[in-house]
RNA sequence: GGGCGCUUAGCUCAGUUGGGAGAGCAUCGCCCUUACAAGGCGAGGGUCACAAGUUCAAGUCUUGUAGCGCCCA
């Protein structure tokens, strides 16, 4: 083996191989009675992967690869989607570089180019999931707009229409004047921004009295309907009935009382116009006023009413507006004012609530089964307080605007003939067939959301609606590892579609995983310059490249300049490589529950650390072992054998407990102590010795190996490149790590007797250590050792251990002194009751032993009163458990002995100071 | 306004059913000891945000306060 750990030459060589040979198969296990399942939540096809997917991709493989060599068959399924509104985008920018808009080239022609940038930069992701070491079967690998999905997604559409659950309606929606689509609520940002409320003054009918109206948005005065007062309001009462001529319309709208309205703010009236607010659309129904449309899908105003303000824009319509309304004396006052503004969550641009006709799920009987899912057990979220979240969002759920006015994606199944009647179907054909041979029918211009595409994903890609072996071995799937930020657009609906659809729930466990952010706390994005790539952190990369790529493209060259400084302070010296195992090693350790998690470089540097102690264990095992033809593996294990093969049993059995949990944090430190703490720090120390003896050698070749061979089957989940390697390097004639069963608990190899002795080595050891280091004696000095008050078991351990003391805490050889008279003078450590003695002549400083013990003295002095404080309590003695309280009595005496052993030391070495 | 979190060592975080405060990194000593200096051995460092309550016993349970964060209206 190499001495040192490259992970780039290991990754290189596996990432191909498991592939070609097929390891990611689900049908892998495939006589297996039970299943694991996990839907790869898809990503954008023309995306690329950022910290967040690694994150969640390496949780879901270690769940995978876990299952898989537990047993189970095994499906991760892969894919991604087609991200509507993103990626119509990306294509129209590349087009509006070039001065074209897609109405230019026709939507043919711009589907066709949509293609083409898919292929184009589809497989981005899938290369970087690779990189990664995903084991996804990637022959199942699908799209959200292959033929099978659109297939399903079409009878979807047509059954739910059919049984009443989908319809068109012309309603208020969020509409994104940019886009000029119409987008869910979900996708409508509400950000507080600085704005002002006018007060505009509107003239009483017959009167040369007004009403003060405050608005925000004076320019929609030109659809206004009506004025609304709230019906208690004794300042307006007798206006109620009355009318107002509207300035600026030539119009006359009603005053009318609705307890809607706010009689503490502004003036306490308002004007309403339904045809341009979500509130006002429903007093309208309420009192029955006119909707005035006074807008054009860009956000315009149209030529539709008659005013003096067609074809502006309508923030110009509003400065327009105000001066007007200032010239006419209209103008009351002007206040500054704090507003929620909804943006569109792609473009940023100001949604206008606007009524046009769509399309829509009618949510209240699908989510009422979904409810219910959660609230019985079925489904569980993990943490289990995301259930609030979901519960909360479902019981005030609205119904889903599904229709987009966008090109690329699933084209709603429905056909119009000239009288706007409506034909849904499968298929021209069948549509033609509904609406009869002779009529002309037209298909339905918009696409659906993507999520309602994305909600079929856990059955749609398992064939469903045809009843494919896959679908009935799969479904329902175990778990769904994600974010929070999309339990609402995606988790909720693939359980509303999942139980109408197959009768059953898509998956057990919702796995809610946190965010990642960076090392201060601040949301990665792109604007803000702070974004980590993964493959960044696998390949490395210089501060020259990491530069370029944070400040590409940035259009304000003063943050450009910002981001710079940041990241040189930051990366003076650019990212080194850690090679994929390191970064899923730190997201695993970090994947603990219910928080962000702010990432810090040098826990990957701390991992990728351990992949190098990993490495170097490895190379000590072959490098022991290379002389043998044959080990034996049915030799009698010494009790240092026993022991480690008893801490192993221990950490089997916390590693599937933790998994079990979705733990992934615990279970990786349980695997990174025992590895580094037990089986480097002490055991590979201990084996030192013990290989040179000719009754232990056998045994602890076999228990080297055999340790180190679950140790790499019991980390493959986790950093699945080295493991395969030292696999392959200690087991040349095997062919992969991943047909090896996952180590199972082997009780009979627990051995409390064994950690006990071993304890009593390691007690000892650290005993000299201490005192080694304390009193600045050379690391590598000879010491000699007395002993004193031992007991028959010390005394056997001590000869069986002479050789073991002697390499591992540098011992010449151990004196039993008989009584203490003999004792010369010397420094203390204690094991149980009996003393060590390291003989202080030549060596040691007596004040610096006395401040040592005077040390120890204090830290036990405050045990020792805490202990005698609560046996002194006769409430603890007579409300505390029986076997509580005889374990303090039990620390109690031991740090009593203790004390006065180190009492009797100090005294002695003052004595002979003076 | 409603809901959900978080506050533990300088930093990032663990802390199971309440029972002597932990890890990694950073810091300070000593050591290039033949698996590993990407390392070894040892050390220092905490009023568990604050307050009250329950309890023999609270980092852990209850209530309140403060600060921070997220979601919804």
């Amino acid at each position: 083996m190499e001495k040192v750990y490259n992970p780039k030459q290991i990754e290189t060589k596996y990432r191909t191989l498991w592939e070609q040979e097929n390891r990611f198969s689900a049908t892998v296990n495939s006589t297996s009675k039970s299943t694991y399942c996990i839907m790869l939540p898809p990503p954008n096809v023309t995306g690329s992967l950022h910290m967040g997917h690694a994150f969640q991709h390496t949780i879901m493989d270690i769940l995978i690869r876990y299952h898989r060599a537990k047993g189970a068959q095994t499906l991760w399924q892969p894919g991604t989607d087609h991200a509507g509104i993103a990626t119509q985008m990306v294509v129209e920018n590349q087009l509006a570089a070039k001065n074209i808009t897609r109405h230019n080239i026709g939507r043919k022609k711009f589907i066709d180019k949509i293609w083409d940038w898919k292929t184009q930069s589809g497989g981005t992701i899938t290369e970087q999931m690779r990189r990664l070491g995903a084991s996804v079967d990637w022959e199942k690998e699908r799209f959200t707009m292959d033929e099978g999905l659109s297939n399903a997604v079409r009878k979807v559409f047509v059954q739910l229409y059919r049984e009443g659950l989908i319809y068109r309606g012309k309603r208020l929606v969020n509409w994104d004047p940019v886009l000029h689509s119409a987008v869910s609520d979900l996708e409508v940002i509400n950000t507080q921004e600085r704005g002002f409320l006018w007060y505009v003054r509107y003239p009483i009918t017959g009167t040369d009295k007004f009403m003060i109206v405050a608005t925000t948005r004076p320019e929609t005065m030109l659809g206004d309907s009506a004025v609304a007062v709230h019906p208690n309001d004794k300042r307006y009462q007798h206006l109620i009935g009355k009318t107002i001529d509207l300035p600026l319309s030539n119009r006359r709208i009603k005053i009318i009382a609705d307890d809607y309205v706010d009689m503490e703010f502004g003036t306490g009236c308002v004007k309403i116009t339904p045809a341009h607010d979500f509130n006002d659309y429903e007093m309208g129904q309420r009192h029955n006023l006119d909707i005035i449309n006074v807008l054009t899908d860009d956000a315009k105003i149209n030529d539709k009413i008659k005013s003096a303000y067609s074809g502006l824009d309508r923030f110009v319509a509003r400065t327009q507006v105000i001066k007007d309304l200032e010239a006419k004396n209209l103008l009351e006052k002007t206040e500054p004012h704090t507003l929620t503004v909804p943006r569109g969550d792609r473009t940023n641009a100001i949604i206008e609530p606007y009524l046009t006709d769509q399309w829509f799920v009618k949510i209240q009987p699908l989510a009422r089964p979904a409810v219910e899912a959660v609230k019985n057990g079925n489904i569980r979220f993990v943490p289990e307080n995301w259930n609030k979240t979901y519960f909360n969002w479902m019981d005030n759920i609205q119904d889903w605007c599904i229709s987009r006015q966008i090109w690329w994606g699933h084209r709603i199944p429905a056909w119009y003939d000239d009288k706007d009647n409506i034909y849904v179907a499968n298929s021209l054909e069948e549509a033609q067939k509904q609406a009869g041979e002779s009529v002309e029918i037209r298909q339905d211009e918009d696409v659906l959301d993507t999520w309602f595409s994305s909600a079929l994903w856990p059955f749609s890609t398992l064939g469903w609606p045809e009843k494919t072996p896959e679908l009935s071995r799969f479904y329902p799937t175990n778990v769904l590892v994600t974010g929070f930020d999309i339990i609402f657009f995606w988790v909720a609906r693939m359980i509303m579609f999942g139980l109408k659809f197959t009768g059953d729930i898509p998956f057990k466990d919702i796995y809610i995983t946190g965010l990642i952010r960076d090392g201060h706390g601040q949301k990665m994005s792109k604007s803000k310059g702070n974004v980590l790539d993964p493959i960044d952190l696998i390949d490395g990369i210089s501060l020259k490249d990491l530069l370029k790529k944070r400040t590409q493209g940035m259009m304000q060259p003063k943050i450009a300049q910002k981001i710079k400084k940041q990241t040189q302070k930051e990366f003076a010296h650019g990212i080194p490589a850690f090679g994929a195992d390191a970064l899923r090693f730190t997201f695993a350790a970090l994947a603990s529950f219910g928080h962000d998690i702010k990432f810090d470089l040098k826990r990957v540097e701390g991992y990728r650390n351990f992949c190098n102690k990993l490495w170097n264990a490895s190379r000590f095992v072959l490098l022991k072992l290379r002389s043998e033809t044959i080990i034996h593996t049915n030799t009698v294990p010494s009790v240092v054998d026993a022991w480690i093969l008893s801490r192993l049993q221990e950490t089997k059995a916390n590693v599937d407990k933790h998994l079990s949990a979705y733990r992934l944090d615990l279970m990786s430190r349980e695997l990174y102590e025992f590895v580094w703490h037990d089986y480097c720090d002490w055991y590979l120390e201990l084996s030192k010795p013990a290989l040179l003896n000719d009754t232990t050698k056998a045994s602890t070749q076999a228990t080297l190996i055999k340790v180190l061979n679950e140790i790499v089957v019991l980390l493959h989940p986790i950093i699945p490149f080295i493991t395969e390697e030292i696999f392959a390097q200690i087991n040349p004639n095997s062919s992969s790590v991943m047909t090896q069963t996952y180590p199972q608990i082997e009780k009979d190899l627990i051995s409390t007797a064994s950690e006990v002795e071993i304890k009593w080595l390691q007690t000892f050891v650290f005993g000299v250590r201490q005192i080694r280091s304390q009193m600045n004696i050379d690391p590598s000095k000879m010491l000699s050792c007395c002993v004193e008050n031992f007991d028959k078991t010390d005394e056997v351990y001590l000869s069986k251990y002479a050789n073991t003391l002697n390499t591992l805490a540098k011992i010449q050889n151990i004196k039993k002194l008989a009584n203490t008279n003999q004792a010369p003078e010397s420094a203390i450590a204690l094991l149980g009751d009996m003393k060590i003695l390291i003989p202080l002549a030549g060596l040691i400083d007596k004040t610096q032993e006395i401040t040592r013990l005077n040390k120890e003295i204090k830290k036990l002095a405050k045990l020792h009163s805490q202990f005698s404080n609560k046996l002194n309590n006769e409430k603890f003695l007579n409300n505390a458990p029986k076997s509580v309280v005889s374990k303090e009595r039990q620390k109690l005496l031991a740090a009593e002995n203790t004390l006065a052993d180190l009492s009797l030391q100090l005294e002695k070495i003052d004595n002979l100071k003076s």
